[in-house]
DNA sequence: GATGCCATACCATAAAAGTGGTATTTACAC
DNA sequence: GTGTAAATACCACTTTTATGGTATGGCATC
């Protein structure tokens, strides 16, 4: 685990610079961005980092405009660490470069502050574009991914919240919030409608609610 | 208020054309975009529209690959238009080309069905290309554009429905979707539980409907 | 002026939901 | 191995909801 400090060469001001950090896990494609960024105009490249551990511990004290993020790192993940991070300097951004195009990562990525998304695959000249764009308040992405976020988008979303729910109060509340009877729902979980009165009452307890609707409102509707 | 009718040379296969229609009021700009795909390899402009009442009406009878389309038009908006013709022909792609930048006019057009957004700063070869990219299942858009989407996708959401219910009877459901009590609804609305009894029924009834949840996902969650 | 819709209101009853207590089994942690 | 959390389950009871019928005054429309 090794965290790499790479002092900028002062050929141009400090305040024209977009300085970024690296968490990726592979060395090759590190040092390949980290010598990018150093012989491109305009960018410094001030951290790299392997794993998401060093980052955060380093970046929350000393943020970055921007941050190149890979996702699947040993130990804990790109996303894991936005989110730790993203609160502590809201105006650092995060450039997820990964190799996962599914919707689960994607939208994980966002929901944790990424505000860029581009494929390791994506060509060098095209990251510094990126980078710059990003810097400059824009969301660059590749046109398959700004489709998967607008069909997201355009689908009406409900999406859960945790609270301290267990995973099996979590599944009762998801169907209470459907207007399923108790009867019901114990048939379709095969449980007694007794048992569902229980989890149901754990669930009010935790929520600290007296009836349905408002549990409902209380963890899907913020 | 004409429908221009351009038959492309069959200079090459037609299956590889990109079949695109142009609906856009201001007449250089329009006959300026139908010259760029006239002369482009891979494209042809099948229909030019300067409103969107014409669109629609021929469109909807014979859709085409990838919709350039305005917002602000004489009449009818390009955003009503698209409301009518995306559940009509769903595999239609709709780029939206105009000046507007702000929020509203970009949500707006996505939940009426447009997959790309383009301004019409946009230059030509650029254009050519979100096309493509369009019709390739992409989302072309300016990355500022997209910075707006997926902020408000990192946001959460909630918007209202009418239905054919009463205005007081709105105003029932929505204290309903609260979790309150029907005591508590009538000691806020100074009425009588047993009003409130008869008004939530008639909710119930218009919305076909057996229970508080299942009105308030039918009017609150599409 | 008859008809229909809306808002108000009452009565009655059945079904569902909410609240309390308690208990067993499994599993995981200290 | 003792304690705790989770998932299961039963009983009893109260409150809230849902559903039925019915009625009256106001207002608009035909």
């Amino acid at each position: 685990m090794k965290c790499v400090l790479h002092i900028a060469p002062f050929v141009m001001t400090f305040e024209e610079m977009i300085r970024v950090a690296i968490v990726e896990d592979i060395t090759d494609i590190r040092e390949g961005w980290a010598g990018i960024l150093g012989m491109s105009e305009g960018f410094t490249c001030e951290f790299t980092f392997s794993n998401a551990e060093d980052a955060l511990q380093t970046l929350k004290q000393h943020p970055v405009d921007v941050v190149l993020m890979d996702i699947n790192l040993p130990g804990m993940t790109g996303i894991e660490c936005m989110t730790l991070l993203k609160p502590l300097h809201p105006q650092m951004q995060f450039m997820v470069c990964t190799v996962y195009e599914d919707d689960e990562h994607i939208f994980s990525a966002l929901k944790a502050g990424a505000t860029g998304y581009i494929l390791k695959k994506t060509e060098p000249g095209k990251l510094l574009d990126s980078i710059s764009d990003l810097h400059q308040g824009g969301s660059p992405m590749n046109s398959m991914i700004a489709r998967k976020v607008i069909s997201n988008f355009q689908k009406p979303q409900a999406e859960p919240n945790l609270y301290t729910l267990t995973q099996r109060e979590q599944e009762l509340l998801q169907l209470l919030s459907k207007g399923l009877r108790y009867k019901e729902i114990a048939n379709q979980l095969f449980l007694s409608p007794d048992t569902v009165r229980t989890h149901i009452r754990n669930i009010y307890r935790k929520l600290e609610v007296q009836s349905r609707t408002e549990a409902i409102n209380k963890v899907f509707h913020s």
